[in-house]
DNA sequence: ATAAAGTCTTGACATTTGTCAAGAGTGGCC
DNA sequence: GGCCACTCTTGACAAATGTCAAGACTTTAT
């Protein structure tokens, strides 16, 4: 499991990787099964997740119990939900595994201490920062501007393989829209 | 124009801001009237932006030529396109002055040597890459599970700020609905 | 000052999407 | 093997939102 998560990293930085093997010391192992939670809403994010295997779902709740995704995040990605990370405030976000799943987590304490001490993890933590904030962007102008139709079309242009791991429900939910509607969609096409 | 930058970095960073005068030099002022744009979808985004007075718009527009609004930035904010600016490829958003705007811009090579060269500037420009990317994330969730009404209503609550200064139209675009369903949802506020 | 352009509102109507209900199919679990 | 919970689909209808057109009003440019 770390082996991954060591290859991971090199590929983001390349040569200079001094102390890598410190750093991946600090990453601890956690298995999920499908529909197990990593974090819950209310819950304080205490964790900086790398998913090594598997697929989790990042969604909100509303009054009526609707579940919105925000995101889907794949193996060899990394997961948190920032604000509660950051500034230890209640999250706003449930993550939950969509299948079995296999993550590494290193503590916020932890995390912290690796930022300050070896330069060359900020910078791959400011390189995810990057990519999950132009990642982010892409997903607002995609959302706000277009109906559900191609909505769907541009998910299947840019995310098919989501398609092949999701049931309609999770993508009905990734695109905001009904079950139902999703169905009918589908037809459209 | 520079003083207010000064000020702002060292709000964020406290006393530590050795060679601030250096990295400030850097920044050259640019006036805005209104309708002025900064950058056009198309065009690489060569430099990143410090909006010290006004306001600028980030939107899309989509093939009918409508205008969908990602965020307002007002005075004392950040500004970048992301995407092209790291990778410098054609940007997705036009930025264009809504108001009399002063704006100081440090081009890509120089933001670049001043990450490399000062470690407060790079975690400066990390602290920036977190709050915006929290800040879309919080935009996507509520934008994704809300209809156009609780919109409206999340940013009443939230960034009363902007209806003070921005017309209906661009509200409008902001909620992502047309100028006439905003006349309407006023209605049954 | 005046004309032109743009904004805001309102009404009528079309389209999109949601909700509810029912039934067929699917997979997990004892 | 059989039951249970869940998913997916379909139909009927309701609610939300968009489009088009018109008129009053405001702002901008000359």
């Amino acid at each position: 499991m770390h082996e991954i998560l060591e290859q991971h990293i090199r590929s983001k930085l390349g040569k200079d990787t001094e102390g890598l093997e410190e750093v991946i010391s600090y990453f601890k192992p956690i298995q999920l099964k499908r529909n197990d939670y990593l974090l819950r809403e209310g819950e304080l994010c205490r964790h900086c997740y790398f998913i090594v295997d598997g697929a989790i779902q990042v969604f909100t709740v509303d009054g009526a119990g609707n579940e919105t995704t925000r995101d889907f995040i794949l193996e060899e990605n990394w997961l948190m939900e920032i604000s509660s990370f950051l500034q230890q405030v209640p999250s706003k976000e449930f993550f939950r595994a969509i299948a079995t799943s296999q993550v590494l987590a290193v503590s916020r304490d932890h995390f912290m201490e690796l930022s300050a001490r070896f330069p060359q993890f900020e910078k791959m933590y400011r390189q995810i920062l990057e990519l999950s904030y132009s990642h982010s962007v892409y997903r607002i102008n995609t959302f706000v501007s277009m109906d559900a139709l191609e909505r769907l079309r541009w998910m299947m242009d840019n995310q098919p393989k989501l398609f092949t791991r999701l049931s309609s429900k999770m993508i009905a939910s990734y695109l905001g829209i009904s079950p139902e509607t999703y169905t009918r969609l589908k037809g459209k096409l």
